[in-house]
DNA sequence: AAACAAATAGACAGATCTGTCTATTTACCG
DNA sequence: CGGTAAATAGACAGATCTGTCTATTTGTTT
């Protein structure tokens, strides 16, 4: 018998080329103002191509934001799981990585935050696949304010992800990357004083 | 001469009755993914009557966002200049108020940081009515921040207002109202630290 | 060369979108 | 009552949307 014989292969030239034009397009516009035609176009790629890698549109944007996480984590891992730097230069660092992001060419927002303000049903995958990203943050978060010596980790975990989330937001809304500065100086602050 | 001929009624039942059921069905929904022909079923409306109201849907988007935020504002204010609270009264409640509004049963974020989401060009009259409401809060806040004698008021302003919009993001994403008291304990000790 | 899978162009359906227009009816007001 | 403005229903245009289908071509592998 033979094996994967009506199975989509999970990684192909076109599939990531589309995930690539789908990505820069979402980013750039939003997800319902980009339609499937759109983003055909600027990849030179048929429809039927599409739709035989992806079920639907939504299923094209759960695939985007998966593979939009891999690439986060690895850099976001890249800064917290370095055995050369203590935990508060990890911290540092950290805010560090959001002051280049806020300052690159194509700034414009979490491609997350984004996506739960335009799906914000529950049961919607796009939503559920951007809450597991969340997720994921949090509990590096929380790693890390254990190796800081918090008195309540995951208490400043969720205070230095709200910084984060807020800096997010601040910069996009006002093209202001400063926002990454403000909040490495309250997040400082307090984790030190969390670690008294 | 008669006067105002062609004007239109600034304020009109009908459309105050059409910007009640777009805030509400915008609000739920998105804007991309909420038509006219929808907002005008729900409110039963004519079509034209809209029309001549309002110029086209983004001036519907633009009017809801400046009637949402008189409202918000007004609640804000109540708290932020009742003279009978002290600075870190204000700060106090001001917090509250966020857990009293995550946790009522229509919450869905912020309709001013999704319609960034939905509309992110800087061009984008949209866009500009967000920035305006929002720098609105961070100027009250600096306000709040003076009168709490914070060594840099500016400062502390911007580091609470990250706060407050991550508080808001994390709440719609994870439906969990206890953001806002996360987001009030790391104000506390900011404001704490920035008054030493 | 033969066989098979992948990708292509393009038509197509059916729905939905914003915005316009007309003709009629309602409601208010002097 | 008469006049005027507002609101109505509904058709309509023209564009766009997602998703399907077919027939053809490309490309790779044996």
């Amino acid at each position: 018998m033979p094996e994967n014989v009506t199975a989509k292969p999970r990684n192909s030239p076109k599939r990531d080329h589309l995930l690539d034009t789908a990505f820069r397009l979402f980013y750039q516009d939003g997800y319902h103002a980009v339609g499937i035609d759109t983003i055909l176009a600027e990849a030179k790629v048929a429809k039927m191509t599409l739709y035989n890698h992806f079920k639907s549109k939504d299923e094209l944007i759960v695939a985007v934001l998966q593979r939009h996480r891999i690439a986060f984590t690895s850099k976001r891992d890249a800064i917290l799981q370095d055995s050369k730097r203590s935990p508060l230069q990890k911290l540092d660092a950290l805010f560090d990585m959001f002051t280049e992001w806020f300052n690159s060419e194509d700034f414009n927002g979490c491609i997350n935050i984004r996506a739960v303000a335009e799906y914000p049903a529950p049961s919607s995958p796009i939503n559920q696949t951007v809450k597991a990203a969340k997720q994921s943050t949090i509990d590096a978060l929380e790693t890390l304010c254990q190796e800081l010596g918090a008195n309540h980790p995951a208490e400043l975990a969720k205070q230095l992800f709200l910084l984060t989330e807020g800096a997010i937001v601040h910069a996009h809304t006002f093209n202001d990357p400063t926002a990454a500065l403000n909040a490495k100086t309250a997040a400082l602050a307090l984790a030190n004083a969390s670690t008294s």
